[in-house]
DNA sequence: TTCAATTGATTAACGGTGTTTGGAAAACTT
DNA sequence: AAGTTTTCCAAACACCGTTAATCAATTGAA
C-alpha cells in the first residue's frame, strides 16, 4: 500500500511546482507580478490550495530566499572541499556569487528584497551575516589568522564588496555591460582579497 | 486679484503634501504599507484627488526617485565649490551619500528599488549612472587625468563601492552596528581614493 | 441678480490582490 | 455499502490602484 507515500510525493510535486511557478513569473515579469491567483492558475490549482502549502505569500517568499541561502551555502562548501588554498576559494566563491546572480536573478531579489520583491522575514540574511564561522567567514580567518571581531570586519567588508557589484550591475546596468562587468568584479576581489593578505 | 496665485500655492501645498505623507508612512511601516488611499486619508482629501497631481502611483514614486537624485546632485555641486582638492571631494561626496541615506533611508529605498519599493521608470538611475560628466565623475577624472573609459569604469567601481556598503548596512544590519559600519565604508572610500592616485 | 459654465471634490464602481470560511466531491477504510 | 477522511473549490471579505459619473461650489457674463 503504497498509497501514502503515492500521496506524499504528489504534495512535493505540487510543492515544488508553486515554487518554480512563482520564479518563472518573476524572472519573465519581475516580482510585482506575481500573485497566489496567477501561479494557482498555471498549476491548475485554486488560490487556497497554496495554503495547503505555505501560510502565506511572504512564508512562500521566504522559503525561496532560505533555499538560495542555502545553494550559495552548499557552493561555498564544495568549493572548500575542492580547493586548498584560501585565496583561490575566495575568488570561487566570488566566481560562484557572481554565477548564481546572473544565473538566478529573481531568487537573488528575493534574497536581499530588491526590485519588488519583498519578504518581511528578515531574521534569514541576519543571521546568514552575522555568524562567525560560515564557509567564508573561515576562508577569509584562514587566509589572515586574526581577532574573531578583525575577521568579522572583514567579511563585512567583503560582503559589501560583492553586493555592491552585483546589485549596481543587476539593477542599473544596461544589458550588454554585464561581460566587463564581470571582469572588473574579479578584479576587484582579487585585489580586495590580496590586500588582506 | 491674488487669486489664482492663491490656489496656486495651495495646489503645490497639497502635492508636497502627498509626496511628505507618502515618505512618512514609508519610514514608518515601509513602502509596502504606502497606499494611495492611505495618503488620501491622512492629507484628508479623497482618493482621486491625488490623480490631479500624479498620473500614477508610479509616477509619484518617481517624482520621489528623481527629488532624491537631485538633492544629491546639488549636495555633490556645493562640495565642489567647497573645496579644491578632489581627494578631499570624493570623501566628502561619500559622506553625504552615507548622510543621506541614514536620514532619508526611504527615499534611498525608492531610488533603488529596495525594501518594497518599486518604481517602474528606470532612465533615472540609467541615466544618473551613464552620463560621463557628472559631479563625482568629474572628480575622478581631476584625480587621475585618463581616458574617459577609464574614469567612467573607476566611477562604476566607486559606485558599487559605496552602494554596497550602504545597501548592506542598511538592509542586513541590526541598527545598532551603524556607528562602526559608517568608519569602516569611510575608510574603505580613502583607501580606494588613495589607490587610485 | 440671475443664469450658465467652469472648477473642486466626492461617491460608487471595476478589476485585481491576499486570505478565510463552508461545504461539496472524491478517495479511502471498514 | 456505509462511514470516514482527505482533497478541493466557490464565494466572500477587506484592501488595493484607478476611472466614470455626479454633485456642489464658485466664477463670469447677461
Amino acid at each position: 500500500m503504497g498509497i501514502v507515500e503515492r500521496r506524499e510525493r504528489l504534495k512535493h510535486q505540487v510543492r515544488s511546482d508553486i515554487l518554480k511557478t512563482a520564479c518563472e513569473i518573476a524572472r519573465e515579469d519581475g516580482w510585482q507580478a506575481v500573485s497566489i491567483r496567477k501561479i494557482a492558475d498555471i498549476i491548475e490549482y485554486s488560490p487556497p490550495i497554496l495554503y495547503e502549502y505555505f501560510d502565506s505569500k511572504d512564508k512562500l517568499l521566504e522559503t525561496i530566499r532560505i533555499n538560495g541561502f542555502k545553494t550559495l551555502n552548499d557552493a561555498y562548501e564544495h568549493i572548500r572541499n575542492l580547493y586548498r588554498n584560501p585565496e583561490k576559494q575566495l575568488t570561487e566563491v566570488a566566481q560562484a556569487i557572481w554565477n548564481f546572480s546572473t544565473e538566478q536573478p529573481e531568487v537573488f531579489q528575493v534574497m536581499f528584497n530588491q526590485e519588488g520583491a519583498y519578504c518581511q522575514s528578515k531574521q534569514v540574511y541576519q543571521k546568514e551575516m552575522d555568524i562567525t564561522g560560515n564557509p567564508v567567514w573561515e576562508m577569509i580567518a584562514t587566509l589572515r589568522p586574526k581577532a574573531a571581531a578583525s575577521v568579522t570586519k572583514t567579511y563585512y567588508e567583503w560582503w559589501c564588496l560583492t553586493y555592491g557589484f552585483i546589485s549596481i550591475t543587476m539593477t542599473t546596468q544596461p544589458q550588454n555591460a554585464f561581460a566587463q562587468a564581470e571582469t572588473i568584479y574579479m578584479e576587484g576581489v582579487r585585489r580586495f582579497v590580496r590586500g588582506i593578505m
